[in-house]
DNA sequence: TACATATATAAGTACATAATTATATAATAA
DNA sequence: TTATTATATAATTATGTACTTATATATGTA
């Protein structure tokens, strides 16, 4: 059978579940795959304080997971699609349940950045 | 879109990532997925002390990722086929490369236990 | 300019984790 | 029975991790 991550091996593997195998950090990953959010949108999310935000932003970006740019003065976070292990991730991310219900609820208390 | 495992929340996920997080029990998984296994194979394939075996063996047993079966003076480990999160975890170990060629070491080194 | 907001980094701390060695338990063989 | 092999548990230790508060940096605004 064809290995479809074939860079995809055990040290790499156990280094990216690891870095997922925390609540805020997965949650982070799959709110970011329907939409970009600023640090200060994931300080409102997460009952956390913001250099603790900040600090799993980080460590997803050194891992390549997510990118960065800045606009204005917020900074946004995106997952990086070209990200070589993308499919493992995805395929990963699927099963977990959706939540746009948490941008529904920064909408409700004025706190999502739009940011033009 | 249906969500295919609705039990599994990101507390329980990231839970699963955590413990899966861990190159050695990752790799007991993998290698689970083709062979059951005792513990003195698995003390043969791995660089590490048989109570550091039989304590990884035991975090996948507590989440109930794998069932443990006595023959003899042997204690066999498999996957748990009817774990409620197993289609998650396949999904997961699918994108692993295959670790048959441990065991084809371990049979070359006459560590393989058959076990009538 | 001075001030406010957003973010990052540094330092410290409490706790979790993964390993070890020593020991206990269980099954088998002599 | 005693000894041997296989496995589990206990105790210890070193390291890693996820937070916190304090501070630095960068951008925007009055």
């Amino acid at each position: 059978m064809m290995n479809m991550d074939p860079a995809l091996d055990m040290q790499k593997a156990s280094q990216l579940l690891k870095l997922l195998g925390d609540k805020t950090r997965l949650m982070m990953m799959k709110l970011l795959q329907s939409h970009d959010c600023c640090v200060c949108e994931f300080v409102a999310i997460f009952n956390m304080s913001q250099p603790g935000i900040s600090q799993h932003l980080r460590k997803l970006k050194d891992a390549g997971l997510v990118k960065e740019t800045r606009r204005g003065q917020w900074v946004f976070y995106s997952l990086n699609r070209e990200n070589e292990y993308g499919g493992f991730i995805d395929d990963l991310l699927k099963h977990l349940p959706d939540q746009n219900e948490r941008f529904v609820e920064l909408e409700a208390q004025g706190l999502r950045i739009t940011c033009e």
